[in-house]
DNA sequence: GCAAACTAGTTCACCGTCTAACTATTAGCA
DNA sequence: TGCTAATAGTTAGACGGTGAACTAGTTTGC
């Protein structure tokens, strides 16, 4: 197998701390492979949403949570901000931007008038619509180098290790 | 094998696209789950750093990356920025305090004269060198759950995608 | 020999996030 | 019933990042 430039970083480790038992090169490796993945895959949503000018990426995963909530698609800022992993605060603000953008509303409940409940508009599910696809065909080409049978190789290992970490 | 929570996550998006042959479940599967585990490597890496109270994990890693640059321990900015992977005006503000911290210096490069040259101080190497195994142990502790035959597997598939991505 | 182009680093204005404090509302319980 | 505690959302202030503009120094090529 070709080498990939992480190969040439993990080796100029693995010089760096011969006779250090505590470095692990396999461990490196792995860690520094999968960012250089994710950064890619932001990337590539980045420069998607930058050229459009319509939405940024940011406002697009907030738009996504909310579209594939569980019937019927209406949420609070809490179950948006969990779902979309930023702070309530963090949530707040980008959904002052949807509204701005009419691609969401905000409402009161009146069953408990503490909370909100954010529905999409027309416009907003469009929005979604427009993106969606594109967003798994990006997703797709990060990964086609891997066979389907190699995809599934590479979930059972990760698997293993998201299952230890949430145990 | 044991389900873990991005199995849920897919099993629930499955069904939203039944018959949408543009939706990969194992595509999906993996960048989730890769996410998730950078994400909890983050946090693991900004808790120990949180309870020290005597560096940033980012201010750690900047530092970390002059240590381990090829002989002689110095670098300009702009390595460093590249090998951080952030900007070069991030950078001047990243050794802006690791200098008020006299952890590292920063001289004029007097053959050059545009340039210039970060260099460690002691306590900055004995700052490095207090925090590098106990990272080493975290990110071990993360991929605990695999074999090394897993982790050689694990790194050949992602070798794989890195090295698509890169030509 | 000198103007133009390039390069290194910094500064600036702006953005999105975070934590913590705050307001408003509801739930728990003596 | 009426305090107290808990909960939902927002606001305020700080932080670290970005891209663009800027300063200073170096290289290129006529």
């Amino acid at each position: 197998m070709d080498e990939d430039s992480v190969d040439q970083h993990v080796a100029r480790w693995s010089a760096f701390w011969k006779n250090e038992p505590a470095f692990a090169p396999e461990v490196e490796g792995a860690l520094v492979r999968m960012n250089f993945i994710q950064r890619e895959a932001r990337r590539a949503d980045a420069v998607a949403f930058a050229e459009s000018q319509e939405l940024t990426a940011e406002d697009y995963k907030t738009l996504h949570v909310l579209m594939i909530q569980p019937w019927p698609i209406e949420a609070t800022p809490a179950q948006l901000a969990e779902a979309a992993k930023v702070t309530r605060a963090a949530m707040t603000s980008r959904l002052d931007r949807l509204v701005t953008a009419e691609l969401v509303t905000r409402e009161n409940d009146e069953t408990d008038r503490r909370r909100v409940l954010i529905r999409p508009t027309a416009a907003g599910r469009a929005m979604w619509n427009k993106y969606i696809f594109e967003g798994m065909a990006r997703d797709q080409r990060l990964l086609r180098a891997l066979s389907h049978e190699e995809l599934i190789q590479l979930n059972g290992l990760l698997r293993k290790v998201v299952l230890d970490l949430e145990s």
